[in-house]
DNA sequence: GAAATCCATTGATTATTGTCTATATATACT
DNA sequence: AGTATATATAGACAATAATCAATGGATTTC
């Protein structure tokens, strides 16, 4: 048998004829001529070396090997139908995968939108990155993901950004702190104390540093810790101060206090950037369109950035 | 996706150069050019609407589609090479099946060596028919059966038939019938008995009937029975006497007695027979050529047909 | 930075497939 | 015999598939 000679489009003729049980009302079926399917009849029972059909006493029947190559094709022609459905959700993004990077914070937040989405979506596999500012750079830099989640999106000219969620920043203070009491505070009050701050490169660490910097603030004392949670219980244990995004306290409420600090305004917000020279999977454009209409069910509204509304628009349209 | 311009040899180059992970490679090997492989792909990519590869870091990888089509590949590429080896079997004879029409007292000799035609060829299918003279003589005029056994051939000039067995005909009479402690006998010593016939049209009776004829005898009583079993049963009751083939007694010996009878000799043979215009399949072939070179180890020696060493020259050759 | 690979594209050629019309041949049904 | 109906065959043509050689761009390797 040549199987390199086989045409799909043979086997669909055949499977009709066999369905038929009539050659030439298969023929009519499948908008041929009567010549016509004889003729791939007789082609396919070339190329496999043996007769597929016989007329016992004016009926089309099946030899035994027509017999086996029918319950094949069937079996093939359904297999290959069934992924032709597959595409088709594939390519109008029902069904599919992308993968988002998310910077350490907006892990705290994002999934509020993504399982409202996988709701929906079932057949969609969302993979989910997270790192720092700077690997999330790097896989950026590399187009290793559809779709990013920054802070403070990079300023690369083949990328196009959408403000998704704002990001404020605030200094906490453990519950029992002296300065928790009061009704507002300057920045030079808490000079004294200890802080404690991400790794240089995380997005957070850089606000607060060209801040100081701004401000002309020196710390007097500070300890890294490479971690959003560390912090926070680094500082309900009274290890210090800190400067963390407002999303992170969630769960630590109870043991920090923000503290109300004039002139202290870091206002960031988080991103989705796409890559203009990456074509993004439908499945990524559902997600897109999906956020913009479901966010506003999915936090409190005083998190939505305000361009939301015009989310497709200014990242995809 | 247009599945009917699909081509099995777009999936197979498809398939080797996702195993080979390197479009030069695959193209080598399966004896094209570089070019060539390319422009496979992009038609199979463009007949499914979707990319199937893509290059990330100088690596070939497989977009989520490719992967689909290729689990989808591998699995009809391998269905269909075991259909092309279920095809070398069929051609060969080692798998397949045939039809044999056996006349009514060839059933008690022909599995004997059916049984171990299976044993050897458990993957051939033998459908057994089983009718009397002319039922079977029918079944031939219809070609409905690949093979036959006769013990007279239809004198068809379409046909080839070769001897295999010896089917000698015999007087039976009771065990304890006056005749049967007689060291010979007369026909005419019989003439008045009742005879217990097959029905017109076996050979049997047909074989009985000319030699009557031919004699110039006639029986003064007889009765008519359909079949060989009700027959022996019957001789062995003390209904009758009657005229039978060999084979047929081996259940009936401690019942029945063959009576010596000098100038009864009614030598018939079975015969296989075949009809020239009748393509046989090559899994009959094999039972024809395992007859010829085994039935002498299925059968007692003085059964065996003189011409059974030439037997698939007479009947195939 | 030169050489070597690897891949995509172009343009051209040939082989194969898909398809038709017209005709012949069976087979069944009056 | 005569008329449908179903298949097969032959001859012709257009469309598609399969292939190559030549070339240029990208990336890796030395």
């Amino acid at each position: 048998m040549q199987t390199r000679h086989l045409t799909f489009r043979l086997l669909q003729v055949f499977v009709q004829v066999v369905r038929c049980g009539n050659i030439s009302l298969a023929a009519r079926q499948l908008h041929l001529t009567q010549p016509t399917v004889s003729q791939q009849l007789k082609r396919l029972a070339d190329t496999l070396g043996e007769p597929l059909l016989s007329h016992d006493n004016g009926k089309l029947t099946l030899t035994p090997v027509g017999e086996a190559l029918y319950e094949l094709c069937q079996d093939t022609l359904g297999q290959f139908d069934s992924f032709g459905q597959f595409l088709e959700d594939y390519r109008s993004g029902l069904r599919g995968q992308f993968s988002l990077a998310l910077v350490n914070t907006a892990q705290y937040i994002l999934p509020r939108i993504i399982g409202p989405f996988q709701a929906k979506y079932p057949n969609i596999e969302v993979r989910l990155q997270i790192g720092n500012r700077q690997q999330v750079l790097d896989y950026f830099e590399h187009q290793a993901d559809d779709l990013y989640v920054f802070s403070h999106p990079p300023s690369s000219a083949s990328s196009r950004a959408a403000r998704i969620i704002n990001n404020p920043l605030v200094i906490i203070a453990p519950k029992q702190h002296p300065l928790s009491l009061a009704k507002e505070l300057s920045f030079e009050q808490l000079s004294a104390e200890r802080f404690l701050l991400r790794e240089p490169g995380s997005a957070t660490r850089m606000l607060f540093d060209s801040w100081l910097l701004n401000q002309d603030f020196l710390l007097s004392s500070s300890l890294q810790m490479a971690s959003n949670e560390a912090i926070c219980v680094g500082v309900a244990s009274g290890l210090g101060l800190a400067v963390v995004s407002r999303h992170v306290l969630a769960g630590f409420l109870n043991e920090v206090t923000i503290l109300p600090v004039s002139g202290f305004e870091l206002h960031s917000h988080w991103h989705y950037v796409r890559r203009t020279g990456h074509q993004l999977p439908m499945a990524a454009q559902r997600f897109v369109n999906f956020t913009q209409d479901n966010l506003q069910h999915c936090l409190d509204p005083r998190w939505l950035a305000k361009d939301l509304p015009m989310l497709t628009q200014k990242l995809l349209g």
